[in-house]
DNA sequence: AAGTGGTCTAGACCACACA
DNA sequence: GTGTGGTCTAGACCACTTG
């Protein structure tokens, strides 16, 4: 019964993943087109000379990852490719800027604990409570290259209250210190106003990227934040999913 | 054998979901903090009064997602969690506005089949060779919503050269006729020219959303465009990667 | 009614890393 | 060596859906 796994096991390769590749190779090729019928686990089951648990993880897997859809009765069949998942990275500034050999400083342009006024109650879905505001710069090579502006609830993150800020920045200090579970992006390009330009060191009206980002601690937001960048210097770079 | 199964069969959850949940909401919540080592197989088995393989199928999920990480011999151990991946979705424009009950509609600026000129072999990675070259807007709503500027790589997508392309936009023709295996984004911030202003429709400096896409067959390109949205106007959404 | 996939079991052998 | 995870088997029952 092992005899057959021992004769297939070549090059290090599990048969699920084998089987999981050379099905996933004719989808994505196109030999199989969107709405064609794979195999039956019982088919591939003789095909590969395997057990049907192993047919079953290799389809299950295909599954999760969008290329197949299975239903009952009928079959296996190859999905309409989701063209638009894409995934991107977006970088703790810091860590990413030095394995990169350039230089990062920043500046803590404010620090403001208060109670929540209406905008805040809004970006953190609160009915009341104390925040702290962060405002600060952050530069690359002694250029401005972000602008950081944000919010964080101190009735989840009680221990930002003692926290200065003064040296490492916000960003690095959260994700060392505050578990979250979820967070949800947005970017947007807008028109830098007179202010924004003068941090930035840019021009009044530079197109800039905003990415902001809410994070939660389920069931709750424990921060807002506004990273925005000079358009000239920033850019995100998106891979299919894999 | 089946008996435990039925007893803990509440409300439909497949045994191997519940048994992931629990270990993601403990990680989650941060009462597993990354590094800490979660039960043994052995363990969970007899918590949950199941196989092997059920909770080996649970915590292979978890590994797919990054939450934890498992060494032989040793154990299974919270991951850092890898805070800056998202998934984003570039929807297929002509459906997403449909679905929305807004009204859809495109202008076919250009249509060129070339020589490939320097330009066109630099985006699409080839020596020599024909290209089509597209542009076209996309109205929502009867607005200016994309400027689409795009290349196919004709010795790839031979069928192209017959599709008119007046009737379906570029998007939704290689989104139905082309398989595709891989793709690469980038999203930038930038001044609208002159000449852009006019297409759109907005003011000459107005902020606008690039995103650039190069499509693989692998190991090939078949296409590159560029789809340019006012920044007013457009967004783009991501969620943690799931 | 029949055949599909969904799920699970109770074993098994193996590689690997650590003691 | 020892115990972990990685993989696989040869069954099984069930729900669902479709012919």
């Amino acid at each position: 019964m092992k005899a057959e796994q021992a004769i297939d096991d070549r090059s290090g390769i599990s048969l699920h993943d084998r089987i999981r590749d050379e099905i996933e190779a004719n989808v994505m090729s196109g030999r199989w087109s969107p709405g064609h019928r794979i195999p039956y686990e019982h088919e591939l089951m003789k095909h590969y000379s395997c057990s049907r648990m192993t047919v079953n993880r290799a389809l299950g897997t295909l599954v999760e990852r969008g290329l197949i859809e299975r239903r009952k009765r009928a079959g296996s069949f190859v999905m309409t490719p989701k063209f638009h998942q894409a995934v991107f990275e977006l970088p703790e500034l810091r860590s990413q800027v030095v394995a990169q050999g350039k230089t990062y400083d920043f500046d803590l342009l404010r620090r403001e604990l208060r109670r929540a006024n209406a905008a805040d109650r809004s970006h953190l879905n609160i009915a009341d409570g104390e925040v702290l505001h962060l405002q600060c710069l952050h530069y690359v090579d002694a250029k401005p290259y972000a602008f950081e502006d944000r919010l964080i609830n101190l009735e989840l993150v009680p221990e930002a209250r003692t926290a200065a800020f003064d040296r490492e920045p916000p960003n690095s200090w959260l994700f060392a210190h505050v578990p979250w579970s979820d967070a949800r992006h947005q970017i947007t390009a807008f028109n830098a106003d007179a202010e924004l330009a003068r941090k930035l060191a840019i021009r009044p009206d530079c197109a800039c990227m905003m990415v902001e980002r809410w994070t939660w601690r389920l069931p709750e937001r424990t921060t807002y934040v506004q990273m925005i960048h000079p358009g000239p210097l920033f850019s995100i770079e998106a891979a299919f999913r894999p």
